[in-house]
DNA sequence: GACGGTATCGGGGAATCCCCGATACTCTTC
DNA sequence: GAAGAGTATCGGGGATTCCCCGATACCGTC
């Protein structure tokens, strides 16, 4: 821990009324403090390292490259640091991802607050945390078809794909998804052509309407 | 107001987190308190009399019946209630929306929390609050036509426009659309142009995305 | 019969789409 | 531990679309 004997927890989600919410919650906490906050993936890294955090809380659908990209870049950094994905949506989906990425829990917002404090706290015990939902649901999967099956298609994208997929759907064009997530214009087309090949769509136009249905069903717009 | 002296604040919203932050937030004002929170609309139907708030903060996403509905039917029974609207959508899709529903303000989750405390105030005093950006994207889809009767900017659309921004909302590339209108592929770019214009969309994919929740809206898919 | 709105089409350069690749890196698997 | 599968990244190049400039023709109104 450090000095004062408090766990530091530093927050990454782009809506200030949620970061404003779980700091609250955690200051209350006579163990847990606060020790930093980012809105995207870009500040988080500059501003983590001098904040000294013994636990993240990071989003995963943030602007530019998400919390699953903001997870792996850290990953890459600090295999050890504990963190816990925080999302909107109960997708099986991005918990799925966000814990082959190697994040250690998995929580949603509509999830009651001391939630949050449990997972925090059983993932420093060194536990992985997810709701008994998922943990059901994913049981399932798992043991539903252990060997080959068919995964929901959307299933088959992989993290890059479905991170371009979003931004489709939120009315990027091609070369401002590539500034976004710093990637050549090139990549960018690339992904797009694969999640038309997945997703078995016969041109953009239908990439885009998938895409767009799909996030607003998600209310991420 | 009442007899604290403090504007009583009501919060709608199925994020703990959210409720939390507003919470937080709202009761740091020497003037405001919270005075009852509800995570649906038919709990907050219910809580909100006697809680006897001088202004409600709704979001837009509910489970069950969503923000607007909720906003209708609060109308239907006091014409003159205080609402602000929370999204975590930016799009003028819901903006709209709401503020023809009778909301009073519409905010984002985006925007830094003393926005929030800004327009509770800003609606307290009688006006109406908008983000600068979407206030200056209203201002031209409304100043545009003259005040009287302000198309909904959809109404602006020729026939045949309409025809194919439904088109491409369905997902149909531009040489199929010519095809099935049988008209030359220069003639639908020319369409896709003024609709482009007409709706103030910045590019091909932002005006696919429009096509798409308009259709979507309209349940023609 | 001038004017504004609509419908239709074109030229031409920029951007994209969409087919072919390639390289590198990380896994699993045998 | 070598081979293979999967992923991430990028390129070439032609077809298509995008997006800015037009143009012509029709049809109302005033």
């Amino acid at each position: 821990m450090n000095q004062s004997g408090k766990t530091r927890v530093f927050v990454v989600d782009d809506h200030p009324i949620v970061r404003q919410g779980l700091s609250q919650l955690i200051d209350r906490e006579p163990d847990l403090m606060v020790c930093g906050e980012a809105e995207d993936a870009r500040t988080a890294l500059d501003a983590m390292a001098p904040a000294k955090p013994d636990i993240l809380i990071v989003d995963v659908s943030l602007e530019g490259p998400d919390g699953i990209e903001l997870l792996k870049t850290i990953r890459s950094r600090d295999s050890k640091m504990p963190v816990l994905m925080l999302s909107m949506h109960d997708e099986s989906l991005y918990a799925e991802r966000a814990l082959r990425a190697g994040a250690n829990g998995y929580i949603m917002k509509q999830e009651a607050t001391d939630r949050v404090l449990i997972a925090i706290r059983q993932i420093l015990g060194g536990e992985v945390y997810v709701s008994d939902r998922m943990a059901q649901k994913m049981m399932h999967q798992f043991i539903g078809r252990s060997g080959a099956a068919k995964r929901s298609t959307m299933e088959e994208l992989t993290d890059r794909e479905l991170e371009v997929f979003r931004l489709i759907g939120q009315g990027h064009g091609t070369r401002q998804i590539a500034e976004e997530l710093h990637l050549s214009v090139k990549t960018v087309e690339s992904y797009h052509a694969h999640i038309k090949d997945k997703l078995s769509l016969k041109n953009a136009r239908e990439l885009v309407q998938h895409a767009v249905q799909w996030v607003t069903s998600q209310g991420q717009v």
